[in-house]
DNA sequence: CTGAAAGCGCTAACAA
DNA sequence: TTGTTAGCGCTTTCAG
């Protein structure tokens, strides 16, 4: 292994000037800095970070804790986080914990002996022991955290407004006419779901209509959970004639069960879902779905926990982006709803 | 920051005790390391691995070079990875590289500056500089690679048998009578489509077919593509009964122009894909597709570097894994094909 | 069984 | 402008 001393020596200078001229820091003329450059050329040397970790207290490299890559809200979410922590040259070390507090709480454990420059947690779940414990054990590590609120403690956030989202999925629902609708939502315990379906219970309540309880369900954001629920819906003498599905997958699991049951889509049944991820494209019909700033959200999580190791102290900001619908072909006017089926829905 | 020397003072004994008991080396007696536990349990010490690393040159990090995370085919491997590398004590940088070979280059320097233990490389396309220099400027640095053959040198390869995957699949709808069959492929430059390709064809003239050079198309490994490519094949006077894609997201794009021009799958029209990922079940009718062992491979690729960290030598293995059939409902006999596209395809 | 001391590769005063 | 020196927090001989 090439040392700062075998190029100082190569370069006939001291290991001082080296380390000057590879931080460009201090002075150092000219002429010295090229044969420097010349010796760390010739020598193919390169700076050991650890070492230079130990004293700056800079480890450039952060972590990321998500529940499961192989969800593709989080391979997108990551790839943000990633993507725009190397443009600041900062590497990212990937946590699967699989939503299981033991498993987070040794990542965390391993990130910190590691001297992470930051933390960046993407965890659905209202489980915020972990980080918690985390912000008051180490009150300057940067932190931010992705797409949940952590109650009791100021720290930084970049969120999408669930309500929202919620609301606007269903108004549109509503405006096609639907008012027999249901919401089959992800686990109780996240906000996502809690907000999501405030968004929805509101939206129905401007709209006069009350708000079925057999009609929301909560479950998994997964695929054979919406496949399930929606089941159990379409089979009820009276079932709903459009779905809102808390997210994607559970809206594809809707599609499965609709096309066992012979039950159309839009014709019969109309479907929204939430992410806008892969699948809303991929499904038939495309799915009608809201988009959540991802790539946004998670370049925004790295921007602050980038700004905290800049200044120093330790930035508490919230940042709301705002989701938007999009509209595609899973969706119709209750009109158009085959008129037997309706009739069966009644 | 706590560190082994206020645990040293506050147990009444010296670093070296300290450090002694912290890592089980040496001898030491029952009561000492009882107080050494105890205030390292009292002062909450967590031992920084970046100056542990100086000496023993080991960080516990790896680096996973792939093109995009996004992928869900990496997104799969990425979890074997990260999920074998964490059951030894290991933390995996991740490094999107979107087949980039300068930006594979920089996170390279990086990686190496930063000291990981080893690097696995899972990058498709026939494009193995930066690899073959790795090899060449760090003989002693545990890599491993996941998907491609490198020519001309001797390195850790985990790989899944293209040719055989790709005379399966082949073979498949040769049994079910097609004799029409279309081959759409990802890119020219990757082993991936070179070995299917082989397969594809050798199980053609296995059964006395000729290989119509119009039916073997290479583009790319995306969605997109395999749609264009689908509806050129399709809109042939004399189209295939039969496309066998590359990958899976090649199929979900022949599925999407086939709904287009209104032909159905299976009955008018039999697909096969690879890779059996997420999309395989999600598309309808659900895709028939060759399935690559990606856990295992993932696995096996980091069990590798493992055995070269501890072993410390260059272990040079290559593992061939086998491909198998999973066959869903995207497939028929050609006797069921209606007999008008039939005639159409004559 | 325990402590003193050297040093991993680098940075950063401080002198010169 | 450059070199000397003292560490960063830890491990590891080597004495004791």
């Amino acid at each position: 292994m090439v040392t700062i001393k075998d190029v100082a020596k190569e370069a006939n200078v001291s290991i001082s000037t080296v380390s000057r001229v590879l931080n460009q820091s201090g002075y150092t003329s000219e002429e010295t800095r090229k044969r420097v450059m010349e010796a760390v050329e010739k020598l193919n040397f390169r700076k050991n970070l650890m070492a230079a970790a130990l004293i700056n207290k800079q480890t450039s490299t952060i972590g990321l804790i998500i529940p499961d890559i192989k969800n593709i809200f989080y391979a997108d979410l990551t790839r943000a986080v990633e993507d725009t922590a190397n443009a600041y040259g900062i590497n990212v070390v990937l946590c699967n914990t699989d939503n299981n507090l033991n498993k987070e709480a040794k990542y965390i454990d391993f990130l910190i002996q590691k001297g992470v420059d930051g933390i960046i947690f993407s965890t659905p779940e209202v489980k915020d022991k972990n980080i918690k414990t985390v912000i008051s054990q180490y009150p300057d590590l940067p932190v931010s955290v992705i797409g949940s609120k952590i109650r009791g403690i100021q720290i930084n956030e970049v969120l999408v407004d669930n309500f929202e989202g919620g609301y606007i999925a269903t108004r549109h629902l509503l405006e096609l006419g639907h008012t027999n609708i249901a919401f089959i939502s992800g686990i109780l315990n996240s906000f996502a779901s809690i907000e999501r379906k405030k968004g929805f219970e509101t939206a129905l309540k401007d709209w006069d209509i009350e708000v079925n309880e057999d009609f929301v369900i909560f479950d998994q954001f997964k695929i054979e959970n919406g496949y399930k629920n929606a089941m159990h819906l379409l089979t009820k003498p009276n079932r709903p004639t459009a779905i809102f599905a808390a997210n994607d997958a559970i809206a594809v699991g809707v599609y499965k069960a609709a096309r066992e049951l012979g039950i159309r889509i839009p014709e019969d049944l109309s479907v929204v879902g939430f992410d806008n991820s892969q699948y809303a494209e991929i499904v038939y019909p495309p799915l009608t779905t809201i988009q959540t700033p991802i790539f946004e959200m998670g370049k925004r999580a790295v921007e602050l926990i980038v700004k905290m190791i800049k200044e120093k102290q330790t930035v508490k900001e919230t940042h709301v982006f705002h989701p938007t619908i999009i509209k595609r072909e899973s969706t119709a006017i209750l009109e158009h709803t085959s008129p037997l089926r309706r009739e069966r829905s009644k």
